[in-house]
Order: structure tokens, then C-alpha cells, then sequence
DNA sequence: GGACAGGTGCGGT
DNA sequence: ACCGCACCTGTC
């Protein structure tokens, strides 16, 4: 196996893999992560100054972990946004967005939809143990074909619930798919085709654009989000109100800022103070 | 046992 | 276009 190593600064492992963006991690006794991506597998050890990461795909996981992107000035700016946002930030600010695989997303958020991390975990575990290929670390993310031929109660067994029709066909329906449909496109026409899968609503839609296909400018609603409008803002607004509010507060950045939000949230929801703006 | 958390599909308006 | 409800599983 290689190694590389990467600078400790605005890059945090921990804060990057629990932020709710990835489901396929796992902390190790040691306490370094083990990181799964399509058939792929990393081994991210936090030092005293560096992150080594062992692998056998190092060009992979360099554009996976997102190291060339300036976080630094990113957070700068966002921090200067509200006193709400530099303690988000504070908080979040070793968080990258990483650059995972389309297919993957689109799978994985379908069965995070009305779920918790935990279970979705859960699921996409037993979903790779069932379908994916082989490899010396572990299972594989399955590909479509064989998610499109498995029975719909492979998908019950797993523990997806009523998602399982939703996993099947939209399987079925990405054995020819051309993906270049969704990478080409600009922002608002992905997000409408991605809003013809079944088990892809407003809220999976646009974290499969901020995950699998890096639009940054949008900004998914879930339960957190609401959590931090209404305590910091106002009640009584519609989930996509409030995603067209922080998306025209924190422009181009709006899903970074979604991530420090959401982390922020989780992590001091219950005691932050809601009078700070 | 019963309430609740977690987004989307669908049928009704 | 919008609203209300059912949907599955785990947890308290």
C-alpha cells in the first residue's frame, strides 16, 4: 500500500467524515478512519502535523479529500458573514467537501431519506456485503447492473423499508442512464432531471448536486436546518423558502456553509445560544 | 403500548 | 400549485 501525506491545516478527518456527507467510514480503534469510496479504500491517520493517508489509489483519494481547494479563504469569508457563521465556522471549519462518486450518491441518498445516519449506514453496509464485488479491503460499492437485477426483496431484507421499489427502479433505470445528462447540465436542469427518480425529493436532490456533482451554491433543508432557521431566524417558512434564504446569504458557498451549519448544529444544538445572529 | 424522528409519493383539493 | 397523510424501522 502508498502513502501521502497533507497538511493538518483546515483539513480535519473527523469533522469531514461526521458532518453527514459520507455514510461509508468507520473510526478504528486507534483512532484513525478507515474510508470506503466506489471499490476504493483509504486509511486517514491524523499526526502530530500531517494526515497520512494510506492507499492504493493516492490520485483518487487526493481529489477525494478535496486538498486543493483554499478552505482557508473560504471560511475567512464566511466567518466575517455573522457571529452565527464564525461560530459555525469555529466549529466546522475542518470540514472539506469531498468529491465522491455520482452513482453512489444518488443511492445513498435515496436510502437516507426520512433515516438517520446510523441506519443508513446500516443499510448501505448491508447493501455492499450483498452486492459489491470483492476487494482486499473489503466490499465494493455494487454497481447498477447488479442492483438492477437483484429481487425487490434483497431490498426489503436489508432493512430499506418502502425505499426498496424506489432503489430498484431507480437501479433499473441508471443501467442506461447517460450520466452526462446531470454532469453537463447547469445547476437548476440536474436538479429537475434528478427530481424524476423516485426517492429523490427537494432535499436528496440537492445533496446529490452538492456531493456527486459539486454544485456548491445550493443548500439542502433537513430536520438540523430547520432546527437553525427557526432558532436563529424565523418560524413558519416552507423548507424551500428557507433554502432560497441561505442560498442568497451565503451565494456560491451555500453548501460548505449548509455543512458548518448542519455540524454546528448537531454537535451545540442543545446549548447554544439561540439569541446570537 | 404509544409517540416520535426522519423526506418523499400520492391522492385530493 | 399546494396540502395532508401514509410509508418502515429504531428508539425512548
Amino acid at each position: 500500500m502508498q502513502q501521502f501525506t497533507t497538511d493538518k491545516d483546515c483539513f480535519n478527518v473527523a469533522d469531514t467524515l461526521e458532518c453527514g456527507q459520507i455514510f461509508r467510514y468507520e473510526k478504528l480503534s486507534d483512532g484513525s478512519y478507515a474510508v470506503f469510496s466506489r471499490d476504493k479504500y483509504a486509511r486517514l491517520v491524523t499526526e502530530e502535523d500531517v494526515v497520512r493517508v494510506f492507499t492504493d489509489d493516492v490520485d483518487y483519494f487526493r481529489h477525494f479529500l478535496d486538498l486543493d481547494t483554499n478552505y482557508a479563504q473560504k471560511v475567512q469569508r464566511i466567518s466575517a458573514i455573522s457571529p452565527l457563521m464564525k461560530q459555525a465556522c469555529d466549529c466546522g471549519k475542518g470540514i472539506h467537501i469531498l468529491n465522491q462518486d455520482l452513482t453512489e450518491m444518488i443511492i445513498s441518498f435515496i436510502i437516507s431519506a426520512n433515516n438517520n445516519i446510523k441506519r443508513i449506514q446500516l443499510i448501505i453496509r448491508r447493501l455492499c456485503d450483498a452486492l459489491g464485488e470483492d476487494t482486499p479491503y473489503g466490499k465494493a460499492f455494487p454497481t447498477v447492473e447488479k442492483m438492477a437485477q437483484a429481487p425487490l426483496s434483497l431490498y426489503t431484507s436489508i432493512g430499506a423499508g418502502y425505499r426498496d421499489v424506489y432503489l430498484k427502479e431507480t437501479a433499473q433505470r441508471l443501467v442506461n442512464y447517460d450520466l452526462s445528462r446531470l454532469t453537463q447540465a447547469d445547476t437548476a436542469s440536474a436538479r429537475k432531471e434528478l427530481l424524476s427518480f423516485k426517492g429523490v425529493g427537494p432535499k436528496v436532490a440537492d445533496c446529490i448536486l452538492l456531493f456527486g456533482l459539486r454544485r456548491g451554491d445550493v443548500f439542502p433543508v433537513d430536520t438540523w436546518l430547520k432546527k437553525v432557521y427557526h432558532a436563529y431566524f424565523e418560524q413558519g417558512h416552507k423548507d424551500s423558502e428557507i433554502s432560497t434564504f441561505f442560498c442568497n446569504l451565503f451565494g456560491q458557498d451555500a453548501g460548505l456553509c449548509q455543512q458548518y451549519l448542519f455540524y454546528f448544529q448537531r454537535k451545540y444544538g442543545q446549548t447554544a445560544s439561540n439569541t446570537v445572529k
